[in-house]
DNA sequence: TCGCGAATGGCAAGCGATTGCCAAAAGTTG
DNA sequence: CAACTTTTGGCAATCGCTTGCCATTCGCGA
């Protein structure tokens, strides 16, 4: 590649016979200009393939037209959904599109956004592992909006897995279990509180007995020890972290010879790609995580836009709901 | 958020007693200053909690530390592998990560090329889309690194499906399939090509008779057509463009009775997420595609730091390896 | 015809770094 | 100790765009 001197808005304010002052109000800001002295501009710009340098203008006026998606674990495909909804609301506002991991490290997550600051207009944290301390700090001096996660008052979009995990003991309830383990991810997942709580209050309310296990490393991987645990908890229903977890007990249960869902029940959450088609297929806890994606960068950009204005930032609970597959049948007995 | 005034290489001069240009060449030319100088400088530095400004810095220099990944599809999980190892990568060089997709529509990549431009110091191109012709012309003004696809000596990684190809042929005729039918994927997809290629000429040479059909959607959803169509063609092995193609030819070949691998042998191609798990058990040609991302955006940097030096770009070609699971058996009869 | 506000465009000062060039200081050498 | 090289640090221009402010111009009511 040759470096190529681009043109600038001082080319074509000469080539226009107008000020650049002009050319960059014919691009940014049409009222502020005659609608035939921008026509004519935007031609001149066109005919010599002039395109606004997006950092000369961010330096300036401060706003870069991009946003950054911080998200914890490189390995687990229910992320994918949120990173595709995200890239395609931003993308559909020609916002470029920053995505990091960190590698499920509450300090990483920090040093990126400190890193990232002038880079970006604003950041989605996706299943932040930070403190509500350290979160609320930040955000008093960035920009952010949570997906899967909320804490005091800060945007955020999450499926409802608290909610939804009523469904689940609701239905292993109407299956006849009288007991249940959850298997549970990463200490600091906020998720993970989350959906026990709402299995262990809903279980309360069944007078189910319910217990947590763990924590488990949130893979396929980690289904063995989860597996062998569970076992040896004497429950009859096993709801697993996320479905890759439960992908991996239900291997490892079969390894045992124990057959699901005659002998135990298992669940998961996300409904990741490859759930319907494990065998046996997995009941688990669908929710629209692609929509949370793009929900996260609206409300991002929401605040972005009336970052002065103070405008009040909103919450939004996306519904989960039951996928009730070959994994969950009558208790045993 | 408070809009709070960072500080600047000239509060940390004022501060320390330099210049500005000292504070500058204090952080990114450490033997164009005294090692004591620096070493003050960077604690006022430290105790000012000053961080340069990444658009400012790129605006003078040119240099963005920052790159972009363009991928075609955004609802592929193969892609998935070379997004992580390319995020890795570039992670690992600190260096900032744009993803984009691109839809799968050649001037959408263009698009986002052009629009990207000055705000990165190069592009990745995985499984581009764009005509040969194109991409030529955009190398010329643009740092390009290209992954699975190879064009005119630019840099590129891809992972040897051509090559591959001839495993799988290998492995059919080994079970005594005489005739192999291709249902291929997306027409400018460039690796669809190369598979048709190595499993045609690989065909050729074992007297197997090859027929290419499609092009098919790429995805679950496109099995049910391709499955059809390939059963019309009365070969008793099928090869699908990818594991989604072939994963949704299990579902519809199960719907219409027949039985995998008694009636018909199905392979893939990527090892995806959940081939292990389908039932049958996916037989595919699986590929280092994360290490595929992280060469693609080493190629990249290598060509970005010698940009002038006119470095010889290379190509990186990763070994494929066929994957046996229960979808393949012994042809019938 | 005069006066006045709105519409339009230009001037020039930044935004926060990088870097070519020069000068002063320090080190080397004979 | 003079002459010369090497280090080190500062000056100031520059990257390309935005934007506050001012000067014209124009339309229009009085």
């Amino acid at each position: 590649m040759s470096p190529v001197r681009r043109s600038t808005v001082y080319d074509v304010a000469r080539e226009a016979g107008v000020a650049a002052s002009t050319v960059s109000r014919a691009f940014s800001d049409p009222r502020r200009v005659n609608s035939v002295t921008r026509e004519h501009v935007l031609n001149v710009a066109e005919r010599l393939g002039y395109r606004p340098n997006p950092l000369a203008s961010a330096l300036q006026s401060g706003r870069t037209a991009t946003i950054a998606l911080l998200v914890p674990d490189i390995a687990n495909p229910h992320f994918f959904g949120t990173i595709r909804g995200a890239e395609g609301r931003a993308s559909a506002s020609g916002i470029t599109f920053i995505l990091s991991y960190t590698e499920e490290s509450a300090d990483n997550e920090r040093e990126q956004i400190l890193r990232l600051d002038r880079s970006v207009d604003g950041f989605v944290l996706a299943s932040s592992r930070m403190s509500d301390a350290t979160t609320v700090e930040l955000a008093r001096e960035h920009n952010l909006a949570l997906v899967n996660r909320q804490v005091g008052g800060l945007p955020s979009a999450i499926v409802d897995n608290g909610g939804g995990s009523r469904q689940i003991i609701d239905h292993l309830a109407s299956l006849g279990h009288r007991s249940v383990v959850y298997l549970s991810g990463p200490e600091q997942s906020w998720q993970a509180k989350e959906r026990w709580k709402g299995l262990s209050s809903a279980a309360g309310r069944c007078g189910m007995a319910a217990t947590r296990l763990g924590p488990f490393s949130p893979r396929v991987a980690g289904g063995a020890a989860a597996a062998d645990a569970a076992l040896v908890s004497g429950a009859t229903a096993f709801v697993a972290h996320n479905d890759l977890l439960a992908i991996g007990m239900l291997r490892r249960l079969a390894e045992r010879g124990l057959r699901v869902p005659q002998d135990r029940s298992v669940v998961g959450y996300d409904d990741i790609f490859g759930a319907d088609f494990c065998v046996p297929a997995l009941t688990t806890l669908a929710g629209p995580h692609e929509e949370a994606g793009r929900a996260g960068v609206e409300l991002l950009l929401n605040r972005v836009s009336r970052a002065t204005a103070g405008e009040s930032p909103r919450q939004v609970v996306l519904p989960a709901h039951l996928v009730v597959r070959d994994s969950t049948g009558p208790a045993p007995d």
